[in-house]
DNA sequence: AAATTATAGTAAGTATACTGATTATCGGTA
DNA sequence: TACCGATAATCAGTATACTTACTATAATTT
């Protein structure tokens, strides 16, 4: 039997548990308090002001029933607005707030510096083949995930 | 600012997901009903008969609060039993049942076949770069997740 | 236009993961 | 031997993630 240490499950959770500490360490040494599911969501939506929810969840790759806590959340620290579509009174109108975009934008060398030590242990040369690696495992199994990426 | 799809975090956070979705279809697919950490943990305890639960939670790099729910929950299908240890009366000695091995030995096909599907965009030669790359990451990074492999 | 189907958001329930605190116990030391 | 710092397990609380189901509304078909 493989090596439980072998298994491209087990190294995907530990790879993944290592990137989320090393963000809150990060962001949290910087004075912030977002996750990196809050991040990516508020970072999202100014870059696309008046984004409804579910096209959020599939631009950034997390389910709909999981977007809905997190922009809950980031509506109660004031980041962001929620408000009904005119167009379409099934969803939900996002608008990041003066308040969201100052934190974006004072966070993002915490972010980029966490980004950075998420492959502290590669060379960069390593780090191109690793990520051009992992993006291609991503892209065949993007559509078996139960929150596949939509863009386009 | 680097793109979203470009950033390490979040593609970790796709793969872990993508290679958790694929180890639900085929378990599932199986007839079984075991979650990736239940499996993991009920194979190590197996391997290691009469291990305690803070050993267990450093050999398989899981949080020791995590590992008391995992174990309750695995308890409580009958895979394992949770006894006090004679020795140290604060631990707790697992062992699996011969439910649990039953059930380890006729899941096994299913878990190997999952851990290919996580890679099957890759050809066998990237298989093993990607792998050797993860696995030289994570060794650097171990240390910054709060809950560190602890093995020998 | 009426009926059907699909979609947006939410809610309930379960299972990771984490932080921080508590309890019981152990091991070493004053 | 009495104390004291460390450790095993648990608990409370918060935040992902997932499944399934429900409500309201939109889009499509008949």
């Amino acid at each position: 039997m493989t090596d439980l240490y072998d298994r491209p499950g087990h190294l995907a959770r530990r790879f993944q548990q290592i990137a989320v500490a090393i963000f809150h360490a990060e962001v949290a040494a910087a004075g912030f308090d977002l996750t990196p599911v809050q991040y990516a969501a508020l970072a999202e939506v100014a870059v696309r002001p008046g984004i409804d929810q579910a096209t959020l969840a599939g631009r950034i790759a997390y389910d709909r029933t999981t977007i809905t806590g997190v922009v809950d959340r980031l509506a109660q620290k004031g980041f962001l607005t929620r408000d009904l579509s005119p167009r379409d009174r099934r969803a939900r109108v996002l608008m990041v707030t003066k308040a969201g975009e100052e934190v974006l934008a004072a966070i993002e060398p915490a972010v980029d510096a966490a980004q950075r030590k998420m492959l502290d242990g590669l060379t960069p040369e390593e780090v191109g083949t690793f990520l051009a690696l992992l993006k291609k495992a991503i892209n065949a199994g993007n559509a078996l995930s139960r929150a596949p990426l939509k863009v386009g």
